[in-house]
DNA sequence: CGAACCTTTGATGCTACTCAAGTATTGTGG
DNA sequence: CCACAATACTTGAGTAGCATCAAAGGTTCG
């Protein structure tokens, strides 16, 4: 386990996959969810997975990255940081988002694993060629790239227009959707929350600092907004309530 | 003007195009740049232009938007308003920038003309059909997408994190940037920039207030990193010297 | 059991917001 | 072409919200 630590600058360990695409757990939220069998039984023989450790870097802003891929299992982040240590992560990645920046070898931001993390990796210059052959991972491609831009979006509004609460609530409204719809589930009052991130990524996330994050997550406890397992849980009474203290708009995910 | 400011619901009025694709200004920036020349025959046809004043709105969020089109003339806003009246612009459309959201008719955006405008329309279901039957549309399409949500994660960095000086240094790189592009210039000392946004535009831009925003160019101005020509006209004496005031790392535009 | 890390809490300060007023600039009708 | 209104921009005073600095619990892991 140890020695995975490293993984990042090492490259981790490619594990030659033994399970068909057909039976993978995620196939449906990724970019292959369209593929037809056969395209399916060539994906199978060209992927590897890679693991990773929570905080192990995947790629390094500006570096030629080798390979792309999908998370299979975790969370991972997107991120930059300024020359004077300011940071601001701009994505999170669930199960079935898109590991590394198609048609472009340098990447434009970091991503790193913020919990342990499985992915299902291709040879970039492999993955772009079968891109361009198979019309059905294109287009699911331009789709996912589509909805990307629409949540980008989403999160500009919340970083220049709303409140240190506010982003708070919109922050555990976003992480339980992106939780649930890989469960084919849906919002509801009681529901248990998981955050998949350290205080510290969350402020990275929001734009704030981790003091502000500890304190207004304290607030919305007090409040009566969210019931608190423990740092990481945390119970939503009342999802409408929750909609209301997130100052609403939060439509694409 | 007045009259201008319902065009968007009643639809601005169609001019059937008399010029052919091929000796379109801004074809080299839009989605159909890759097109061969029949595939170019097909576009002259069916497109229409249509004209706004500055200030109308082109469409709004919610609504089903019966074209997609691409800017040839003036700049657009795309922008999401919170209940409470808070405003975030989330994007710039620039000539040769598409317009609406492909595969979805209902805009999660409202888009505002913000000077006089033209663009080159298309109905939609048939701009739809034909991205699906021309891989160098689509393909262009998805190039186009993949640029703009690595230019919306950049500006992320400047919301969350950038102080007020620098979001103003940043959007003046920006906007000089995108103009600079379409003429096939660089960056250079002494160079001229237009600012094509009131103060209040540039406010929801960055995530502040018109106030900010004018004491910010005033220091900016106090500082000698700009020199005032009139509210909207500035020059930059030294060019590195505003991008180190912007606070770096501005790649992609 | 102790070190490292994560989280919370407190005191203080500063950036950018709010409220308010005044100065250009632009557009309109006489 | 001028007078006036509307809009755009600037400037000032006071303040709120979040950041910074500092330190003290908790938790995890070797």
């Amino acid at each position: 386990m140890k020695a995975m630590l490293h993984a990042a600058t090492t490259g981790a360990p490619d594990i030659r996959a033994r399970g068909h695409c057909l039976d993978c757990a995620i196939r449906q939220h990724a970019v292959c969810s369209d593929c037809s069998a056969p395209e399916l039984d060539f994906l199978t023989n060209i992927k590897t997975y890679k693991s990773y450790k929570a905080g192990d870097r995947l790629l390094e802003m500006g570096e030629r990255a080798a390979f792309m891929g999908t998370v299979v299992e975790g969370v991972a982040s997107m991120s930059r940081i300024l020359s004077d240590g300011r940071r601001q992560v701009v994505g999170l990645l669930f199960p079935g988002d898109l590991v590394g920046r198609p048609f472009s070898p340098v990447s434009p931001f970091d991503y790193v694993a913020v919990t342990d993390l499985r992915v299902c990796a291709f040879n970039r210059p492999q993955f772009e060629t079968t891109l361009r052959e198979t019309p059905a991972l294109e287009q699911r491609l331009l789709e996912m790239t589509l909805d990307e831009l629409d949540s980008a979006r989403e999160w500009m509004v919340l970083l220049g227009r709303k409140s240190a609460q506010e982003k708070l609530c919109s922050f555990m409204i976003m992480a339980a959707q992106r939780a649930l719809r890989l469960e084919r589930r849906r919002p509801m009052d009681g529901i248990l929350i998981e955050l998949p991130l350290t205080r510290e990524d969350m402020a990275d996330f929001l734009g704030l600092t981790i003091e502000t994050v500890s304190r207004q997550i304290g607030a919305l406890k007090k409040s009566g907004v969210i019931e608190l397992i423990d740092a990481r849980h945390l119970l939503i009474p009342s999802w409408e309530a929750l909609e209301e203290a997130a100052g609403g708009e939060l439509a694409a995910v």
